[in-house]
DNA sequence: AATAGTAATGCAAACGTTTTCATAAAATTT
DNA sequence: AAATTTTATGAAAACGTTTGCATTACTATT
């Protein structure tokens, strides 16, 4: 009956049928201040009645922003992802924008594919995991100059803004707490390290910190595991079986470490009596597990939130055209959370 | 130099630079075929020089697809939630669509203000988690006619079209194994149940199965914990101090059965020789716990994937004007996942 | 060689808004 | 009471595309 057939309302059927023109309905919408406060309610009963929805879509052709940010994940179905997604997504929301998400499964051409497709929905902005990213991705966002943010991780040379924290950093206090705590007979548990630049940061840290004391592990000590329980267990294990054994284990992060202390009990080694093991990244549920793990915090919501907000206000400066050129970065404390799996080191035997 | 200032290339700019019509630009974008191969090369070389990028905004403009579909879920941050999100993404993906996300909180008037947002920016569809929603929410979703779809949980009389596992079935799979292992003296720890759908039905299954089998547990022995291990841990020690312990402890959630364990374990109690515990979810990691927990499996990623696809069927067909009105429903098989928790009663001591 | 098809292109009218400019009416000042 | 300012509105031109229709230039068909 109302307009067309089946089809959604118009700004001009609300125009129409609130008896003004569509400019007028327009101007309630975007100035309100500037239309009578009479027609503002016609307008409002029209709306309702039609069930109208305004079109962001077309507003966002008028050089409006559309509105939109785009967030660039490897995956969401991560712990640590899935805390930074959500805080940032919060801080957005609460700004007005709606956020786009995708995820490329850690592979950087796929990146590039969503970032191109993000901005042919003309977002207003971009953020982006980490600072590893292929060169067509950085070129593309600078040709369309459009504001972008590198979330969790953070260098003080970037290329690019970031909000996050220094991974290099993470394991050289991982590493110097077990050092303080006297061990010199440390594994090191890495997840591989080519394309996450997260792994690398946290392993040269540790490295570096491990030789400054003269305490590099032998090479069979420094050994690889996947992220996942099950498979670091394993890894793990046959750490353990080797002849000699360390006396305290840094892990990559902390779901490496959750499978080095299944493994250890399996044994019969006991976490922390017998062996030390140190995490990174301290996951939800690290706090809860049995023996409660110690480990490096990431304050995860902390950078999401803080990066949400940053890209929100680089978006309007952006608009004001302001500050062309100059990058933010902000780096965000991490710290040493000392719990159960972690004890001076024992005489030797 | 290239078109005016620093503003972006226009599909007017590439039809300039390459000497054809803007029409003829469009069409060797949407019509490959219609425009010969030659005058394609030309603009497809004025395209890389220019830099130019589609405006998704302009097209969705003409009653064409935007391309996006919503999803809007309680929380991201949530393993089980993380896990359907992800496997979403990857199939609404795999079908070129982009996919716009949103949390409320389990606040349903926020959800109803997402899906708002969600129709200014014309969402090709929507999916929801769960079929708990205000009746504004299902109003809207009704009035815009916009293709809809419920992830997570299946009902036979759903309001709207929906792929999941029924949740009561769980509950009852859950109870009948306890029972089949002679169990008869069992507890049961759900979360809250109000705006909890997934909760009540599993909590309601359950219930009906002991009845039936003349098991129904005491007052003091149905308790309530929150999705969050330490208080999980906190609320099961409470009831492992009550003079008398039941023999088997029904969870609503994979996440109360570690703090359950963690409970037992602080207190003695051992999993499973005095105690059998049983979660519902089967979350990332509950196969790797020590003991491997014992609990029902969910299908998420089966879920996701499904569902995903379902809603870009829909999205097509609704196009097609075809098939208006009927619904779609799916359930996915949930499977009891038996590992190391959960033992045959001992005889009563 | 005339005719009918087909292929390739351009013109111009949509699409649903916002916004500039012009105008009318009302309120304020002189 | 005239002149000025303010307030409220409408007409029409954008915005960046797609697409129906018209036109031109070929390619087959008779």
């Amino acid at each position: 009956m109302a307009s067309k057939q089946g089809n959604k309302a118009d700004i001009v059927d609300v125009a129409r049928r609130a008896g003004v023109s569509i400019s007028t309905v327009s101007r309630s919408f975007n100035h309100p201040n500037l239309v009578n406060l009479a027609t503002r309610k016609k307008i409002e009963k029209s709306v309702k009645a039609l069930g109208y929805i305004r079109n962001r879509a077309a507003q966002a052709m008028h050089g409006r922003r559309s509105g939109t940010i785009g967030l660039i994940v490897p995956t969401i179905d991560h712990a640590i992802f899935a805390e930074v997604i959500q805080s940032f997504s919060d801080a957005v929301d609460q700004a007005g924008f709606t956020l786009l998400i995708a995820s490329h499964g850690f592979d950087l051409e796929r990146e590039y594919a969503v970032l191109r497709k993000f901005l042919e929905h003309r977002v207003d902005g971009v953020a982006l995991i980490g600072l590893d990213h292929s060169e067509p991705t950085f070129q593309l966002l600078d040709q369309q100059a459009v504001p972008v943010i590198s979330i969790w991780n953070y260098e003080e040379d970037s290329r690019i803004s970031c909000v996050g924290a220094a991974n290099n950093e993470a394991g050289e206090l991982a590493a110097r707490h077990v050092l303080d705590l006297g061990h010199r007979r440390i594994a090191l548990v890495f997840p591989k390290t080519v394309g996450n630049d997260r792994a690398r940061g946290r392993l040269e840290g540790a490295l570096t910190q491990l030789r400054r004391q003269q305490a590099e592990p032998p090479e069979a000590w420094t050994i690889q595991a996947p992220y996942n329980i099950a498979e670091a267990k394993e890894a793990c294990g046959a750490l353990f079986d080797l002849p000699e054994r360390p006396t305290a284990l840094l892990c990559g992060n902390d779901v490496i470490a959750q499978g080095a202390i299944y493994a250890a009990v399996q044994r019969g080694v006991q976490v922390p009596e017998d062996l030390s093991v140190l995490g990174i990244g301290d996951f939800k549920g690290s706090k809860e597990m049995e023996p409660p793990l110690t480990t490096i915090h990431f304050p995860a919501e902390e950078i999401g939130g803080l990066a949400g907000r940053e890209m929100c206000d680089l978006i309007t400066q952006s608009e004001d055209l302001k500050s062309t050129g100059h990058l933010v970065r902000k780096k965000c404390q991490i710290s040493l959370a000392e719990r159960a799996t972690c004890l001076p080191v024992r005489r030797l035997r």
